[in-house]
DNA sequence: GCCATATTTCAATATTTTTATAATTATCAA
DNA sequence: TTGATAATTATAAAAATATTGAAATATGGC
């Protein structure tokens, strides 16, 4: 994946709605789930699900098929590997401390005379 | 990592200046750099970064520190895997074939018969 | 204290994104 | 063809975000 896609994925990801809208059709499974239902869960209009579910497809995130009447939407998951890859390998390239660990299952920490300072975890907005 | 951190970590990381910003200092690893010479090579007014980094670190992506007059920003890798399991784990619940061929580092793909149709991959705009 | 440097914060503007409403397309059934 | 259902598209208003330049903060040297 190029950064370019991966951008927007990562926009395509960023509302809550879309990564909502995102997470239970990955859930779902490869069969996916037709708009009006997915509206209904996430508790949006069908208008503005239809604009966000278009997002996701443009980014390439969902794969959509018309059944009769309903529309199916479904999570692409080569896309998402392919996002996850260049999250894991472009990303941290050169840098196996940042996801090696996660690759190989075990989540170590960066040595603390490393780290410049702390985040703000606590941050309220 | 929660859903709303995730959230916050996707939405600093869809603009390009501040994805760019961020794997640059992943590159340069856990010593960062001042935020003069990252506007300088990301070609950025000074202020705008400094908003933008702002936005990083209020995701917790980035921890910065002052070394006399300059800022030192830098990745927090310990947030980035966070995020990466956030995305491997949450995300993919129970869909081991969306990101656990990554895990095991080969990229296979969800059988032809599954699909339900084409992403939009040639999209212009 | 005064001046220069490095960066941030502020206020105003410009841009982009999201939402809502109404109209349109596609499908099915008679 | 007509009528009903499911979803999209178009348009404009509303909200959020990004950019700029000027002023403010923190630091170091004199």
């Amino acid at each position: 994946m190029e950064s370019t896609a991966a951008i927007r994925c990562l926009g395509a990801l960023a509302p809550a709605t879309r990564l909502d809208a995102c997470r239970l059709l990955v859930r779902e499974g490869p069969h996916g789930l037709p708009a009006g239902v997915l509206a209904e869960r996430l508790g949006v209009q069908p208008a503005t699900l239809s604009f966000h579910l278009a997002q996701l497809e443009r980014a390439g995130l969902l794969v959509s098929q018309r059944r009769s009447r309903q529309i199916l939407y479904a999570a692409d998951f080569e896309a998402m590997r392919g996002l996850l890859g260049f999250l894991l390998e472009d990303c941290c390239h050169g840098r196996p401390e940042v996801c090696g660990n996660l690759l190989s299952g075990t989540m170590g920490e960066v040595p603390e005379a490393e780290r410049v300072s702390e985040p703000d975890k606590a941050s309220s907005g």
